[in-house]
DNA sequence: TGCCGATATCCGGTTATGCAGATATATAGA
DNA sequence: TCTATATATCTGCATAACCGGATATCGGCA
């Protein structure tokens, strides 16, 4: 009950769902996050601690970088959730902005560096 | 997007959960839930404002009494969304619980009347 | 109109959450 | 071990949300 409510929580707030959007597209670290929401790294990094109390992402180090995917565990009502939500995101305009904004600076991004 | 991240937050609060999921078994007035709930007017009137300005449930004055009921309405994410949740809220105690309660307050209660 | 009961909103006090800068922790490499 | 970088957590402050009692609003009825 408790963790139901807290898993609505997590997805209350814009930055998150913003946060979950491009998760879908595949796992990303905490750098890419911050350039392509434009934020300070611990504004990144709390939203994403939230995100990991509600069960809904994971976080895996890999060498300096932290790289955090949606979880695909054992919760069945974020497994629902996410189902649901992420055919909604793809409607808003922000989302697909930063989509774009993700994409353009993939392109340019070296690979295995994080800047 | 704004609107979206206030539909989770309606949903975020374990009272108002516990709301929905009595509204599942049909409409209830507010003295209803106070009686079912155990809580006072003001704090039941105001998490069904926040539901309401969530979109997620709809009131009608019927006399003196009002009633509250699940919105079929125009929102498609609000209705995927309870359709995740209801199968997800009978599954746990406290609701089963409310339940309970909820049906032995309806036995006794005179009908038309609210006490 | 005037009263009463049902509901919504206001008030104040407390707690949670937002943010951003500062600090602590962890890893890689010299 | 020392340094540099990435990330997490802490700090302080502003805003929002919680609660329950008090007050305002609304409908029904005399």
């Amino acid at each position: 009950m408790q963790t139901t409510a807290q898993l609505f929580k997590a997805l209350s707030e814009e930055v998150r769902l913003r946060i979950m959007a491009l998760l879908i597209e595949g796992e990303l670290c905490v750098c890419d996050l911050m350039v392509v929401l434009d934020m300070p790294q611990s504004t990144i990094s709390r939203h994403l601690a939230y995100l990991r109390n509600g069960g809904l992402v994971t976080g895996e180090r890999r060498g300096v970088w932290m790289y955090y995917r949606l979880a695909d565990g054992k919760n069945e009502l974020a497994k629902d959730l996410l189902r649901v939500l992420s055919d909604h995101l793809l409607l808003l305009t922000v989302i697909r902005q930063d989509r774009k904004t993700l994409a353009r600076y993939l392109a340019e991004k070296k690979s295995d560096s994080c800047r």
